[in-house]
RNA sequence: GCCGGGGUGGCGGAAUUGGUAGACGCGCUGGACUCAGGAUCCAGUGGGGAAGUAACCCCCGUGUGGGUUCGAGUCCCACCCCCGGCACCA
């Protein structure tokens, strides 16, 4: 019996050897064949757990398989050690951040090693330390001085839980991104950096990125939000020049009213007298009011007039100001003009405020609706309308006729004459039109549209009470849908540009206002500015001094860095709590003056560290320019899909700041960008005793301290959700290369999976029969010399070496292209199985036997390294696997001998050749092959054949009458 | 609501360019070994039917309904469902 697979024994023997012999340290200086692979860094929270593996063991797969390669790979990490778990662990358990920091990145690298996943240790760099983080410092300053990073006071998003403002990008449906809190608006003086100003070209040079997944470009896309427009000049009745953005220009002389944020500035000074006590209380309340309670949907509009009136310049127009908290401060202008016509909001707060609507825009396709009450015409008219061919629905003696485009001007004819004096109808469609007996009136204007409804008043005891034309029109729901709509279309009711087609009516329009100096075109972005303050102790201080005759002044780069003061940390406590911090020299007048006390956002430390790896240990610049700009763009970068904004939009704006400043010659980070999915598995909430560790769950899926049910969700594992599998217990059951092995075959690594026991057995069996199958043939293929020949092989020989070529091809193609590490794996199970059928023949060749255990133990390195590397020692071939080529594919091989042909009768597969390959690839030959052979033609016989289809190598389609 | 991704056996998934659907693994079924097996090995495994010595043969089948094509998981149109992002962005 040959000697049992023990990877335990195995593994231990290898663990450190990779690491002294050096063969993960980069040749920095050497960048002819160089490959930048780079993981995202961990902060390093507890511990590693399976799902980690993903991003990790991945990586570690492709860096192995891209040394065999022969490239020089600089493959570093290190650690995002700067943020708030720090800080709170360090709270509730009294120790400093840094020491409880430093104990999780031992523990994480002890991961590492037990996984056989390696790095370039000497370039392991954490951003908690004064040597990382006096270069975020010098970013800070470098940025400052370029009028990229600026204090201003703005209502910032406040987490009370931590304690801190968060940027816009940390704020996840108005909770708290970390601690789900829900965030507060607060005015506060904070650092910013000005990321808008980059906006365009983050936007613009994801085009730049062929090799990043679309999902992520289209979310920074989104999120950088570009709209394009116009700004138009509004003028209060007093002169005020009120600057509001649209992207519909073409609406504007639909504006029935304007709506300022209510913390619009100019609210302050129109405010009528009399509106004044009720203006003030809505804006503080808008200001008390949360993010999610702002943010809430089908939350009805709420607004208030401020009693002043502003000036529409395209139609002199006197409309109404209001305020409102539909309007966002930080969008455009943060004002608006509301054309209720054609925008939903606008037509929701017009109509319940009673604000009139006037229709600008012509609906698409054309169609008109006018409605008749019973007994508002003389008898017949029904009749009348369906001899006259229109489309006409009767209910309870009310008629409803619906138009088709030019029918207009006939069909006011007609019903004028059947209107009784005191009538009237509306066609309501590209225009609102009233037919009366005498008249036809348009409400193509806000005076038009008093008189309208004056002359509807008087007419109409039921409308006496509406307010407005468009709320006389609501009441008939027959109407509604035309009421309002966002469309493009011909302009209506638009002086002078009235009849431009909607394809040119924003273009003309913006023309139009900018000849008349009005209004411009205009771009605006949804991105706002980053802020990076933070009033927490574990984070690089911001580099400023406040003095009081000087202002704000920064600190000089040779005094970096700015240190964080070394306090026993025992509780909550800011760098403002800390005196001997804060007081400090002015840079400037040498008199006395205070520290900025705030501490930059951890994703300014994260925004450029792929840069530090290059020169880790390099105590006068950030980091060697020359290396860097041949070093990167990066050319791999793997991580979660969750920083696909954030992190990744971040970075990509520093490597553009420092490239216009000349520090750097690329202006994008990363070159291809990979996101592997989350690893999931079940997580069991009771509502009790909260989350439950799938390994406690008691019988039926009930919770094991009440009993209660429980409420079970497949979901990423997460240490907070007790859902997580530890790494350590696969590795003393199955070892690391079962583990690794299963991680990679689970699925494609860009999708989440759910883990499974089951799947993990899997790869231990084949692990172990593959371990079986090699050990076993060791001693008789050690010795044996010389190549294959292919031409000297049997049959199965032949089918055995074929598949081992194709083997290599596909793991090779993998690697190199798409990642499906999934289908690599499978492809080499494949080639194990026809290698163990081979095995058990008779006959075999052991030159053949040697070369297909070499190349499956050097195409299986990658993913079980600790295997490979037991099994070619005892090959005996003395280096490691490591120093070992990568196999290379015979070309011959996969000119492969005999092929099997479907042929295919009216689409059906009817028959399978087995046909000589030189027959399958002439197209020819293959159609006659086909034709010939006695299924096929027992087939066809006695049928008219009307098409014969022959495709060279895949198959031959036979279309019979 | 808008934008994107995706629906394939009992399960994870494969099919990379319009060309043999279900590779590989899990699970399941049967068998072997065994005192025993939740270990290991061998065989089978999309559904249905015919056949019964067997090779093999027939029908259906990739969310639903249409279409293009000799041929569709793959392309086009409409719809349903799931996941992700954004969400009063003017």
């Amino acid at each position: 019996m040959s000697e049992p697979y023990d990877p335990k024994t195995i593994e231990e023997r290898w663990r450190d050897f990779w690491r002294e012999k050096g063969f993960f340290k980069a040749d920095i200086e050497n960048t002819d064949r160089k490959f930048y692979y780079l993981n995202m860094f961990p902060y390093p929270s507890g511990k590693l757990h399976a799902g980690h593996g993903r991003n990790y063991i991945l990586g570690d797969a492709i860096v192995r398989f891209l040394n065999m390669r022969g490239y020089n790979v600089l493959n570093p990490m290190g650690w995002d050690a700067f943020g708030l778990p720090a800080e709170n662990a360090a709270i509730e358990q009294g120790v400093h951040p840094r020491d409880w920091t430093w104990r999780n990145i031992e523990e994480f690298k002890r991961q590492f090693r037990a996984w056989g996943v390696e790095y370039d240790w000497d370039r392991e760099i954490a951003t908690c330390e004064p040597d990382y983080y006096k270069w975020t410092q010098w970013i800070f300053l470098k940025l400052y001085e370029r009028g990229l990073a600026y204090r201003a006071a703005s209502d910032v998003n406040y987490c009370p839980h931590c304690d801190t403002v968060l940027a816009n990008e940390q704020v996840v449906g108005g909770r708290c991104e970390r601690c789900g809190s829900v965030v507060e608006r607060k005015k506060l003086t904070q650092w910013f950096f000005k990321i808008t100003d980059y906006a365009q070209r983050l936007l613009d040079d994801l085009e730049k990125l062929p090799d990043w997944p679309e999902r992520v470009k289209l979310m920074q896309k989104n999120w950088i939000g570009r709209s394009e427009g116009a700004l138009v000049t509004f003028k209060s009745e007093r002169g005020d020049p009120i600057e509001v953005f649209t992207t519909r220009p073409d609406t504007l002389w639909g504006a029935t009213f304007l709506v300022l944020a209510p913390e619009h500035p100019l609210v302050e000074a129109l405010t009528a007298p009399d509106r004044r006590a009720e203006v003030e209380e809505y804006r503080e309340q808008a200001a008390r009011q949360t993010e999610v309670e702002r943010l809430s949907t089908e939350r009805e509009k709420t607004g208030v007039p401020i009693g002043a009136y502003a000036i529409n310049p395209v139609n002199g127009e006197r409309i109404p100001i209001w305020i409102a908290d539909y309007v966002l401060m930080g969008y455009g202008t943060g004002a608006i003009m509301a054309v209720p016509a054609h925008d939903e909001r606008d037509f929701q707060f017009a109509l319940k405020y009673g604000i009139p609507v006037i229709p600008v825009i012509a609906p698409p396709g054309g169609v008109r609706k006018s409605y008749l009450r019973k007994g508002t015409t003389r008898e017949g008219l029904a009749e009348a309308l369906r001899e006259a061919g229109f489309q006409v629905a009767e209910e309870d003696g009310d008629l409803y006729v619906t138009l088709a485009e030019g029918d207009r001007e006939r069909y006011v004819a007609l019903v004028q004459g059947y209107l009784n004096p005191n009538a009237w109808t509306e066609v309501i469609g590209a225009g609102w039109e009233f037919v009366f007996p005498d008249a036809v009136l348009n409400v193509g204007s806000l005076a038009e549209e008093r008189a309208v409804l004056e002359r509807c008043r008087e007419l109409e005891q039921r409308v006496r009470e509406v307010r407005t034309v468009a709320e006389l029109l609501w009441r008939e729901k027959f109407h509604r849908d035309l009421l309002f709509h966002a469309e493009y279309g011909e302009m209506l009711n638009s002086g002078p540009l009235t009849g431009t087609p909607g394809g040119a009516a924003v273009k003309r329009t913006i023309q139009w206002l900018e000849e008349r100096g009005i209004g411009k075109h205009a771009v605006t972005y949804r991105l706002r500015d980053w802020l990076i303050s933070r009033q927490r102790y574990w984070g690089a201080p911001i580099p400023m001094v406040h003095c009081d005759r000087c202002g704000v002044v920064p600190v000089p780069e040779e005094e970096l860095p700015v240190l964080l003061p070394d306090v026993p940390f025992i509780e909550k406590k800011g760098l403002a709590d800390i005196p001997e911090f804060v007081e400090a020299p002015c840079p400037r007048c040498g008199g006395p003056a205070r520290r900025d006390t705030d501490t930059m956002d951890t994703f300014v430390d994260s925004a450029w560290y792929y840069l530090r790896y290059i020169s880790p240990k390099d105590d006068r610049q950030a980091f060697d320019p020359d290396l860097v700009n041949r070093w990167l763009p990066v050319d791999l970068y793997v991580g979660g899909v969750e920083h696909a904004i954030l992190h990744l939009l971040y970075s990509r704006f520093i490597t553009k700041a420092l490239h216009d400043m000349g520090y750097l010659a690329f202006d994008e980070p990363f070159r291809r960008l990979f996101t592997q999915g989350m690893i999931t598995y079940p997580a069991y909430w009771c509502d009790e005793h909260h989350w439950i560790p799938p390994g406690e769950v008691a019988e039926g899926s009930r919770c094991p301290h009440c009993g209660a049910p429980l409420d079970v969700q497949v979901l990423a594992m997460s240490k907070s959700k007790k859902n997580v599998v530890p790494p350590d217990e696969l590795i003393e059951k199955y070892g690391a290369d079962t583990e690794r092995l299963y991680t990679l075959f689970m699925g494609p690594p860009e999708r989440d999976i759910e883990w499974s026991e089951e799947g993990v057995r899997g790869a231990w069996r084949f692990l172990s029969r593959l371990w079986a199958l090699v050990t076993e043939q060791i001693p008789a293929i050690k010795d044996i010399k010389g190549a294959v020949e292919p031409g000297e092989l049997d049959k199965a020989g032949e089918e055995l070496w074929k598949k081992l070529h194709a083997t290599i091809k596909k793991v090779t193609e993998e690697f190199e292209g798409r990642l499906g590490l999934n289908t690599a794996i499978a492809a080499l199970m494949e080639l194990t199985g026809i290698f163990s059928d081979y095995l058990n023949r008779e006959k075999r060749d052991p030159r053949l036997v040697r070369e297909v255990v070499r190349n499956l133990i050097l195409l299986i390195s990658p993913f079980t390294p600790f295997l490979a590397e037991e099994l070619w020692s005892r090959l005996g071939e003395g280096k490691s696997v490591l120093e070992t080529p990568w196999p290379q594919c015979d070309e011959r091989a996969l000119a492969a001998g005999e092929v099997e042909i479907p042929v295919q009768i009216n689409g059906k597969v009817r028959a399978r050749l087995r046909l000589p390959s030189s027959v399958a690839e002439d197209k020819q030959a293959l159609q006659e092959a086909a034709l010939a052979d006695p299924a096929v033609a027992a087939r066809i016989s006695g049928k008219e054949v009307v098409r014969v289809i022959a495709v060279p190598g895949k198959l031959v389609s036979i279309v019979v009458g």
